[in-house]
DNA sequence: GCCGGAGCGTTACAATATAACATCCGCTCT
DNA sequence: AGAGCGGATGTTATATTGTAACGCTCCGGC
């Protein structure tokens, strides 16, 4: 089911964002993997919320802050993130949001909403043994599941009007 | 359930294509929307198999048969076919890929295969009512699931050399 | 005839992503 | 110490994917 919500009104979000960074220098520290300042800040930039950033949004930020940065250097550090599951992809947007589980998040399902941006993800078991099971019958094997869910979280969800996703 | 298969070896993609064009026609003669010659050829390429195509691989092609064609025509075209559901957009390759039942297709679910680049869609209505299930529990609205599954088929199921995919 | 909308041509550009090569720095081996 | 190596980053240029904006044509209704 789901294991975990749509951030609320009562969110801590300082904690979230420092949970997640400890668990990544954590998780670096046992792999034997660089969590190098840059690594960290970007880390730290797509914690900023809860909703899916951009490279080149990140991109502007590291330059507010650095002087010139290049697009590699953005790329690299999402590379390494993404390999190291502390981040997740989001196909649809071309965007990318913190893991708030990196050691165990190979079954992940997205819930993004198009009003606000925010993002949660949840690790249904059973949805990805559906998934497994469809995949058996056509004699599939399964190497990434993508499941992104589009719609309205409940602060958003409104008569559906156009609108510009903050996202 | 899986309610299409992988192309088998016994597949004949000649009736296959044009199924989905005499679909199209018929789909499209019923809404009174126009399938002129550019939207027709368009569809046509990207039936020419069953993996997904880029916009600019079809931009290619068209190009090859009538000179100068700019991307815009591509992606009106694109459009188009899109919003008639006669293909649907992959969102983890920017590619695209015919609708085998543009009718009813509102909950698909994709196998990619990424050695091949076949692409099968599948409509597990339990897969579906699962997801919004979860989204319920979030408070949730869904107006899109987006479900891609990476992997290899049948054929190219092998010890999982690196590879150049064909997409 | 005139208008209005759909379709398409054309130009320019925006947004996303990568290739290729250079530099630096810390480590190990000798 | 000096050579050599690998990982991380800097730098430049370019590839790939997608849109904005404007204008022309055709066709059907009035
Ligand atoms: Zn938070
Ligand atoms: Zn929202
Ligand atoms: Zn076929
Ligand atoms: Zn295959």
């Amino acid at each position: 089911m789901a294991e975990r919500k749509l951030p609320g009104r009562n969110h801590d979000h300082a904690a979230c964002m420092a949970d997640a960074l400890r668990r990544a220098e954590r998780l670096c520290y046992e792999r034997g993997a660089q969590l190098t300042p840059i690594r960290r800040r970007v880390l730290e930039l797509i914690w900023t919320d809860h909703r899916p950033y951009g490279a080149y949004e990140l991109l502007e930020k590291l330059q507010a802050e650095r002087g010139r940065v290049a697009p590699p250097t953005i790329y690299r550090a999402l590379d390494f993130l993404l390999v190291h599951g502390l981040i997740h992809r989001i196909e649809s947007l071309n965007a990318f949001v913190g893991c708030p589980r990196p050691s165990d998040c190979s079954a992940g399902q997205f819930f993004i909403c198009d009003g606000c941006g925010v993002t949660a993800e949840i690790a249904d078991k059973a949805l990805a043994q559906r998934i497994d099971g469809a995949a058996l019958e056509l004699g599939f094997t399964v190497s990434q599941r993508i499941v992104e869910i589009r719609g309205h979280c409940r602060r958003c969800h409104l008569p559906e009007q156009d609108e510009a996703p903050v996202l």
